[in-house]
Parts: structure tokens; sequence; C-alpha cells
DNA sequence: ATGAAAGCGCTAACAC
DNA sequence: GTGTTAGCGCTTTCAT
């Protein structure tokens, strides 16, 4: 296949092929303004022949919104981000809104150059991840006057528009459904907590809630880099290794949690007579194992929806907690 | 927090607060072309001091390129599409590139209108899954003029570039391995294969190869709908049904094949011995269950990777085999 | 209902 | 080494 190199049709081309002015073109191809039915019959005929496609470039640079919307996300490995990209995207298609990503892996240094790059395209939002940013990121997000959403969090201070659900809290109730159930020796198994706030904020709520029952975490074990099945199950086995006692384990989610999961049938440990098993997210893949997953359902894609719609209505400052529901499962 | 409302700090206030010209802040800015240590130093100052973000929608209109790359891709569910646009995404970050994206949800129709979307920010690329578009999809790219990237498929004619492996290769080697290992009534289990075009590949191919040993496929369960775990098990549920003595079932993915797997785990049901299960994509938790899953490997985050270095090298059209590799796994 | 013309903020010749 | 200027392709007054 050959591709032309002569440049693009304009909309200077179409007019003088319609036998109008430019302006007339533009009413017409955005509906704005007022024209009549022949001359919009003659724009149209000639768009067609033509097959001229507008430059929302220079559509943008001439008007004022540029209708692109920006999500810095920390990963694309983590399926909670591919879900929130999905929720908004549906409602930004439908709304002329285009979606345009950079991936932080978790680097809030990394998030500010690429705020910083992204706030080059004059986007209508900026779409992160939770409430910690570096100084610069928050100077940079402020002077551009654009909207801020952040997503997947609610414990902290919102720069502008917040989506989400309390991770704290997450971690607390996850703590007493375990106390409840009557699970004692309990252990963590989770992936690295400096970068991932958010995991960090639900091992905190986690400890916290345990402590007011009156009990303590027995062990814990950080696995290093992302989170993923296979740090759960190595995870799983080396804190197994230094404390066999335990009768539950929290893992920072469920990634790890199935990993986990995956070492107990591997190795006959009965879940959860012998161990109890707990994860974070209600990933669909839990809903189906032998034994379904003990954990908590967060709204991903719910997170994705709200936040682009409260975007495409340029909706007030505000906060949405769209909460996260227990699911009993079986392994816990 | 409170967002500013006046306007950008523009190019022009940055050239008047050095006390230089225009092009002189570009040339600085761009590090392109000539200027002394000492102008550099005082455009700089003042570029940090008013906090001026370039504006690359001018900067695309007035030069050349837009450096934004358009990837049109069928969905977000299906892990293999994040892991692309995470190999493309390092690339892209790293040469001065800006990512957007939409989601066709596996239809043609709404691939053309989203390409035509995509088309109208004179994007470098656009960059879409596998051979099957619509004629109109075909003419809009063709008359764009910009370059196209058809990315996780051989097995057809490229438009311009091509990255990705063979699934009818991957179906035959599957059915050939199976054949192999001795199993002979053979089962398939897949989703809606009149969207995905890649899925029917590798099942023809599978059908082909079986056809070529002198076997045939026992029976087959389509489930509707896209490809999940939980399809995998209610798909293998329905086919055992009626076909009690199968032995041996592929898959038309690995979330389907774990969704099998999953439904033998709990039912009692010998893997391999009684039944053998065999996916596609080599997924890193099929690693990591109890038997690791026998699948078939596919380089998606390398294709993404080598997508975009073909795009922001401007290679010649071309067609890249990135291959894929048999895992034996212990489910087959 | 329609056209002319002035930008939007930047880059790229082209002069000096 | 640096400034001036003419666009890039569109939207948007403002006339008519």
């Amino acid at each position: 296949m050959e591709f032309r190199q002569h440049p693009a049709v304009t909309l200077a081309e179409v007019a003088e092929a319609a036998g109008v002015g430019e302006s007339t073109v533009s009413r017409v191809l955005r509906n704005h303004g007022s024209f009549s039915r022949e001359t919009r019959d003659r724009v149209m005929e000639a768009v067609e022949r033509l097959g001229y496609v507008p430059n929302r470039i220079a559509g943008t640079l001439a008007s004022a919104g540029s209708r692109l919307v920006a999500f810095v996300i920390p990963s694309l490995s983590n399926i909670v981000f591919p879900d929130v990209l999905r929720g908004a995207s549906s409602v930004l298609e439908a709304n002329q809104h285009q979606a345009v990503f950079s991936v932080t892996d978790y680097d809030a240094e990394r998030e500010e150059a690429l705020v910083a790059a992204m706030l080059a395209w004059r986007p209508t939002a900026v779409m992160l991840a939770g409430f910690e940013h570096t100084e610069g990121t928050v100077r940079r997000l402020h002077a551009s006057g654009c909207r801020v959403v952040e997503m997947l969090d609610l414990d902290g201070a919102a720069l502008d528009l917040a989506v989400g659900f309390s991770n704290r809290s997450a971690g607390c109730t996850s703590a007493d459904f375990l106390v409840k159930r009557g699970y004692r020796r309990i252990g963590y198994v989770g992936h690295d907590l400096t970068r991932d706030t958010r995991a960090r904020k639900r091992f905190d709520g986690f400890c916290e809630a345990l402590g007011s029952a009156g009990f303590a975490l027995v062990d814990r074990e950080i696995c290093t880099g992302a989170s993923s099945v296979e740090s759960g199950r190595l995870g799983l086995e080396r804190l197994l290794a230094r404390k066999p006692d335990l009768d539950a384990v929290y893992f920072s989610n469920d990634d790890m949690a199935l990993g986990g999961y995956f070492h107990c049938l591997a190795h006959g440990i009965s879940v959860p007579s012998k161990l109890a098993v707990f994860g974070y997210n209600g990933l669909d893949i839990g809903r189906v194992t032998p034994q379904p997953l003990s954990t908590i359902r967060t709204p991903r894609v719910e997170t994705g929806r709200v936040a682009a719609e409260l975007v495409v209505t340029d909706a007030p400052p505000q906060v949405v907690d769209l909460g996260f529901e227990l699911i009993e499962g079986a392994t816990a």
C-alpha cells in the first residue's frame, strides 16, 4: 500500500470547492450558528468528495479546550489501571474527548516529568492515581489551570476532584473480618509499599484495626518489586517458613493472594482451615478459583467512569466516595 | 486548591521578559539552531520565573509532526492490550511521543469511527490490532498519509508496518503438540470468534493441523461474549457434559484455559491424566498455578515495543515476526 | 445567512 | 547569533 504524500485537505479547500466562505464550512461542520439547508448540503458534498478530515490541532488552537484528557497512571501491569481507563474511555469517547496516557511506574519524580509533558498538550483534565505527588507536580497542575482528578484513593486532601474509595478503611474492614472470623495469628504478604502508597494505606488500616481489636500482626513478608502472583506465592512460602503456625494471611492485593492460594493448593495446605487467605480488589478470577477468594471488591471501572463524567460535565470540585464491598468468599 | 483563571504564559511573554526575540526562545527551548550561552541563560531564567509551559498544540500546527501515536485497540479487559501499550509506552515516552488510545470492543465499525476521530489529531502513526478492517478504515488511513502499524497478527496483508506473530501457526503448533503427546479425543472451548479474528485464526490453524495428523476436533463449545476465566470454566463444564470422554481441551486463550483448569481442580478431574488443558498467551499467572499451564507464550510487550520503535525511527514498510514459544507446562 | 479578517501560539525561513 | 515575519488550519467576532 502506498501512502499519499500531498498535504491533507484543508477547510479552505472545502470552502473553495463548495463555493462558500471558510466560516460557513466551519459552522456547518460544527452544526453551530445558522446556515441554509442548501448550503449545508453543498458543504457536506464537498467534504465527502474531498475526504476532508477536520484538523483538531488547529481547531484546538483557534478555540478553547483541547478535549484531551491526560491519564498519568502508575502501571499497566496491574489490571486496576486498565480497568480505570476502560471505565473512563467509554464516557470520553461518547463525549468527543480523547484519552492520552503515560505510565509513571509508581515513581513520583517520573509522575512530575510526565505531568509536565502532558500539560504541554493543554489537556482538559489530568487524571492521577492517589494524593501523593511531588511539590513540583502540584505546582505545575496548579499553574496550568486545568482540572485534576485524583483517583482510587480518599485518604488525603484532594487538589480538585477526587473519585475512589478509602484504602485505609478497606484495610480496617479486612482486619475486622478476619478477627470476627476468629483468626488470631495473622501475617501479611505484600509488595513494595514505599512506592504504592495506596497499598501502604491498606496495610496501615489493617494493622490499626488489628490493634484496636487487641491483636497484632505476627509477621510480614515484603517482596521487592511490583505485585504479582508469583511474588505472592514466594512471599507466602517465605513467611510460612518463618512462622508455620499462622492461621491467616492478608495480602496486598488479589494477585498476591492468588499466588498464596496456589501455594497452599500445591502444598496441601487446607484453606481456610489450616490457613486463611485474604486479598484486595475483587478480581473476576478470584470468583472462579476452586474456592472463591475472600477479598474486597473495588469499583475500578466505575472510578474511571465517574472521573470521566466529572470532567466532561465540568463539575465543581468535589470528592466522590464510591465505596468498596467485602466478598466473603471461601478462603477466609 | 484554587486554580488560576488567567491564560497560560506564552512564548512571546517569555521573549519579552528575557529581552530577546521569539525565535530565539524557540531555538533555546528546542535546543536547535545557534544562540549564545548568555542568551540561553537569560531565556531559561525567564522560563523558570514565569513557569512557562510550551504549547505543543501550537507547536504541532506550526511545524510538522504531532508526535502523537494513536492506539485503536479492541479491549482493555484482555491483558494482551495493556501489555502492548506498556511495551510501546516506554519507547514513546523516551522519544517524546505521546500515546493516545481508544477502545473498539472488537467492533470493526467502531474501529472505523475511532480511527476517523483519531486522524483529526494528525497522529504520527495509528496502531491497530490485526489485519481485518473495514474498507472505510483502510481508505481513511490511506488518505491520511500517516504510518500504520498492525499488531499481533501476521496472517494477512499488511497496510504498512506489521509486528507480531502468526496466530494460525500458533494454533498449528498447539495441535501438533497435543497430538504428539498422544491426545486423540480433543475438544475446544472458545469465546466469540466472529469478532476476535486472531482467536479464529488460531482455531483454524489448530483444526487444520489436527486434520493433517489424521484427527478431527471431537466437539467445541463457543461461549458468547469476551473471553474470561469464568467463561472458560462454564464452557468446559458444558463441553464435558456433552462429551465426558475427551482427553484434551484447547482453549482460545489462557484466561479461558485457567477457568477450565479450575473446573478440573474443583471437580477432582485429574490434569492431565484424565483431561489435558492447553491455553494461549503464556500469562504469568499460568506459571504459578499448582500445575504450570501448558500454553503458547506470545511476545506482547515486545510487540508494543517494536511497533513503537518502528514508528519513532520512521522505518520503511516491513513485517516483523516476533514468533512465539511453546510452554510445555504440566497441564498437557 | 454568510463572508472577511483577526487571531490562537508557535516554527521556520530569511534577513541582518 | 538574533530578530522579523509569514504562515500552520482553524474559530470567532463583526459586518453586511
